[in-house]
RNA sequence: UGGGGUGUGGCCAAGUGGUUAAGGCACCGGGUUUUGAUCUCGGCAUUCGUAGGUUCGAAUCCUACCACCCCAGCCA
């Protein structure tokens, strides 16, 4: 786990930060209240609130609430919260709307000094004239409308006397630049949507290019951290600020600098907001937290914790290429964490009953077991040992593989923390399943290996008049394949299987009382948390993470 | 065929002219083990996209080439 004793890795945007020895370093988080955020959000909030905090600095929280048509409330209680829980403090909450008014005024400033002008072209007129990739664009023909007739439309915009679509204000660059962001960008549109925040007030809303960087200027952020499909945009980025600086307008502007990073990409999952709303407006999943969902929401749910997401976050490094991670290194951090603090348990997911016929029938033998194998401090729990128990059906085999090295007709195997069983008899139904196995047990090994023969598997067991029926749901990825995005359509490589739900599985006792969210290793099976779904009469266990599985 | 980026083992990633080219994940072996887990020991790039060049010395500097990613929203 991340500590003291192992720091951060080095990294480019640290060794910027290193050369240019300034005295505080200010960051801003900066997400969009569309959607719930997900492990790539964590990332730049690792980075964000990490580098801020290695630096004597501080970290805004800022919505970045310029198009109302997207936005909601619900988004951004989710995101306040999983920012919060991820185990960051911000400085100050902001919003881009709080800087409408500002931005507003900065707007007609450039309007005067001829920087900016209204378009009145239609949005398809305007595409063509952007021209293409290795085509110039041309100028609009109101390219050259006067401040004055810019000033009056751009007013008219804002009082509501136009309907969306009519004109837009857009700065005044260079319709040839080989760089399109700087053909004339548009950055205010008429806009009549009732924002969460401003209500009615506006009829324009200043478009992402334009907010982005006077947000940043006016919170007095030092590093503005991004995704590298910015990087065409920092130089329209800094044409802003620095026309913006020179206006007339009233407005109090720092000195932020644009760096990118690459973006997080996860192997048989995707990340990206528009298509994880789309898993969830289309049913695909059981919802944002569903815990096949990467976002933090769904991690949580699944049985992630805040230190172990970070602890990712820490490993995968930052750099300037996007690199595709696998899932193991995002499972090992959570199997990490847990072998270390999570209590044992025995749960048995598809029962097989086993009759120990050398034992009583109204007997009740109390072990005394211990939670963890490493860790005495983790103490012990009592565990009923009882004539009828439960194993896992996939523990007995009639025709055993090579290798097997669990029960068969005949054999023995090591009932966990208890005794040693021989298998006596099988029991068949109808149809020739084994629906029962009739066992004797050795009552000298009981805590000691039998004398003069090694039993070499362990099985883990219930009592079956102690133990509890549960719900436990194992996951699979969402997607079948690393790369869904290369299918034509991402949704076609939904995995259909990545739910399994196993409806008689059998708990001991102490696991199913246990609290939603805690965690345990059902042994020799894997990590589980208590589902939000859980009640007292039907706990629900979700598997968070197998164990590592070395058998073939 | 415009512009902006990136290329170090299967996946990440340090490295910034002189190191036997860190580390993690994955994988493969040995040991311990009442979880086929954990733990532990060991293995895993004569080579840094390719080809030239500069230098006593190059992953690091230069040149050319190749591959991949991003950009033509009144989204962010």
């Amino acid at each position: 786990m991340a500590s003291e004793s192992d720091p951060a890795p080095s990294n480019f945007i640290r060794s910027m930060i290193e050369k240019q020895a300034v005295d505080t370093v200010a960051t801003r988080f900066p997400p969009e209240p569309n959607g719930y955020l997900h492990l790539g959000h964590a990332k730049s909030i690792c980075l964000n609130f990490g580098i801020a905090e290695e630096y004597n600095g501080w970290t805004n929280l800022r919505f970045d609430d310029t198009n109302p048509d997207k936005e909601s409330e619900e988004y951004m209680s989710a995101i306040k919260r999983d920012v919060e829980w991820l185990g960051f403090k911000w400085k100050s909450l902001c919003y881009a709307s709080d800087y409408f008014d500002q931005l507003y005024e900065c707007a007609e400033a450039l309007i005067k000094s001829g920087d900016a002008y209204v378009d009145s072209l239609s949005a398809e007129e305007i595409r063509e004239y952007r021209g293409s990739l290795t085509q110039p664009g041309k100028e609009s023909p109101h390219r050259n409308r006067s401040p004055e007739q810019n000033l009056e439309l751009f007013r008219e915009m804002r009082d509501g006397k136009h309907s969306e679509g009519d004109h837009i204000l857009r700065l005044k660059i260079d319709m040839a630049s080989s760089n399109i962001n700087l053909r004339d960008p548009a950055i205010y549109r008429i806009k009549k949507t009732h924002h969460y925040r401003t209500a009615d007030k506006w009829n324009v809303y200043p478009l992402y290019d334009y907010t982005h960087c006077l947000s940043d200027a006016i919170e007095n952020i030092t590093h503005s951290l991004c995704t590298l499909e910015f990087e065409d945009h920092r130089p329209l980025y800094n044409w802003i600020l620095e026309k913006a600086r020179a206006s007339t307008a009233n407005v109090e502007l720092g000195h932020p600098v644009q760096t990118e990073f690459g973006p997080l990409n996860l192997e048989y999952t995707v990340l990206s907001k528009r298509k994880l709303i789309e898993l969830v407006q289309q049913g695909h999943v059981r919802g944002w937290d569903d815990p096949r969902m990467p976002t933090i929401s769904g991690l949580r749910r699944r049985g992630y914790t805040a230190a172990s997401i970070q602890e990712f976050c820490r490993r995968i490094g930052v750099t300037k290429s996007s690199a595709v991670i696998e899932m193991s290194a995002m499972e090992t951090v959570i199997r990490d964490e847990l072998n270390a603090t999570a209590e044992r348990r025995m749960a048995v997911l598809e029962p097989l009953k086993v009759i120990i016929t050398s034992w009583a029938a109204d007997e009740s033998k109390t072990l005394e077991v211990s939670n963890h194998p490493n860790d005495p401090d983790l103490g012990t729990r009592q565990l009923p040992f009882t004539r009828e128990v439960y194993i896992e059906q996939s523990d007995f085999e009639e025709v055993p593989p090579p290798k097997f090295k669990r029960l068969i007709p005949g054999g023995e195997v090591r009932l966990r923390s208890s005794y040693v069983i021989r298998c006596d008899d099988v029991i068949k139904d109808a149809n020739g399943r084994v629906v029962e196995l009739h066992c004797t047990h050795d009552p000298d090994t009981l805590g000691k290996k039998p004398e003069g023969r090694k039993v070499k598997g362990v099985i883990h067991w219930v009592s079956a008049a102690n133990s509890v029926a549960a719900e436990v749901r194992i996951y699979d990825h969402l997607f079948n394949r690393p790369d869904p995005l290369a299918e034509e359509d991402y949704i076609n490589a939904i995995n259909p299987d990545s739910l399994l739900v196993l409806e008689n599985a059998q708990v001991e006792a102490s696991a199913a009382q246990a609290e939603i969210g805690s965690r345990f290793q059902f042994e020799r099976q894997g990590y589980f948390s208590v589902d939000n779904d859980s009640t007292p009469e039907r706990p629900v266990f979700n598997q968070v993470v197998g164990l590592r599985d070395t058998k073939n």
